[in-house]
DNA sequence: GGCTCCATGTAAGGAGTTACATGATTCA
DNA sequence: TGAATCATGTAACTCCTTACATGGAGCC
């Protein structure tokens, strides 16, 4: 037996879930993930039934089978070395974590100098203040529905808001700078 | 011979790179990679060349060797094709490209109540805090180095540090939820 | 009986990482 | 001559994805 060093962002996030919604079967787990609007991973049963499964070698939960169900429906459930797991993540919060995220439209903007017109320039802007803005209009109408409660949901949905805010405040700087020159 | 429908951001990344800097060998370029704070790959040898090698089976760069180099540099180029490749990918900006980004301190923070007691809960967004603090620090350094000009380069660094700033004030709004109860 | 969910998984494949391996050049 | 740097690449491994496969339960 093996054991890796550290655990996948992917592996602490369903632990994690497991944790907040307790006992419950992974295809519940699946759907939630699914629906979650922030959510980077896939979700499909092929990344969420072998993560489980890690998760239940490690000791990190435990999967218990109803034997009245013929399904094989099994609640999986964090222990307590899986409570333990996810309060380290939280105690040692490396320092990386600091740093920006990979934004796909910052990342394409380094070789804006491809588009040889200022117009083909702005064109891609605009496009991307569309794309944001719309999922700025999206966050603002869960937040919304999710009242004024300080729950953890609420106020990731809220950080998810004030980020895509950042990246409107940065594209309209771009556009003010592709006002006077094209770029590169 | 098969090919992918889509070329992932990393293939694209690079390509971009090798378009930008010109003729040169793919060990430059590892470096460069090595050397931007706001790369998330790792830039090992393992990681550059076999994209490479993809990007040259494509049709998208040419790999020269000098015959007079015996250590088998090569100068690898982006072609025509290559070169399109980058303007299609500016061309259709994906709606998905608009939805805030993976960030590990939000993703924790869904399972803050992991932590029982406020002052651990306070704790951990304060260390949250100063690492995003940090590396605010790093990029304003950087952007004083690079100038006044509007460059691609200094945009970019620029749209990195407003993405930290709206993280600082969303932490912001958490510490001043936290003052009041525990999240959970 | 058939359709839609519930619920489990496997198989194949690709991408990216770490670690290893090799050799040329330069310079003290 | 030895160390650092330039320069290439391979091997093993893990993770995640897509696509497929299977079967029970409930309902019309």
């Amino acid at each position: 037996m093996k054991s890796r060093k550290t655990m996948t962002e992917l592996e602490l996030c369903v632990l994690g879930s497991i944790w907040l919604r307790g006992p419950c079967s992974a295809y519940v787990l699946r759907r939630e993930f699914a629906e979650s609007s922030s959510s980077y991973w896939s979700s499909s049963a092929g990344s969420i039934y072998p993560v489980i499964e890690r998760l239940k070698r490690a000791g990190l939960v435990t999967l218990a089978a109803d034997p009245a169900d013929r399904r094989g429906t099994r609640a999986v459930a964090a222990t307590e070395k899986g409570r333990r797991a996810l309060v380290a993540w939280f105690a040692d919060l490396p320092a990386w974590t600091g740093k920006a995220t990979l934004d796909p439209i910052r990342t394409r903007l380094n070789f804006i100098a491809v588009l040889k017109s200022r117009s083909d320039q702005r064109r891609f802007v605009e496009r991307a203040q569309e794309n944001t803005r719309a999922e700025i209009a999206s966050l603002r109408s869960s937040l919304g529905a999710l009242g004024q409660d300080a729950g953890a949901e609420r106020l990731t949905t809220l950080g998810a808001l004030y980020e895509l805010e950042g990246r409107m405040k940065w594209l309209k700087a771009v556009r003010n700078a592709l006002s006077h020159r094209r770029i590169g």
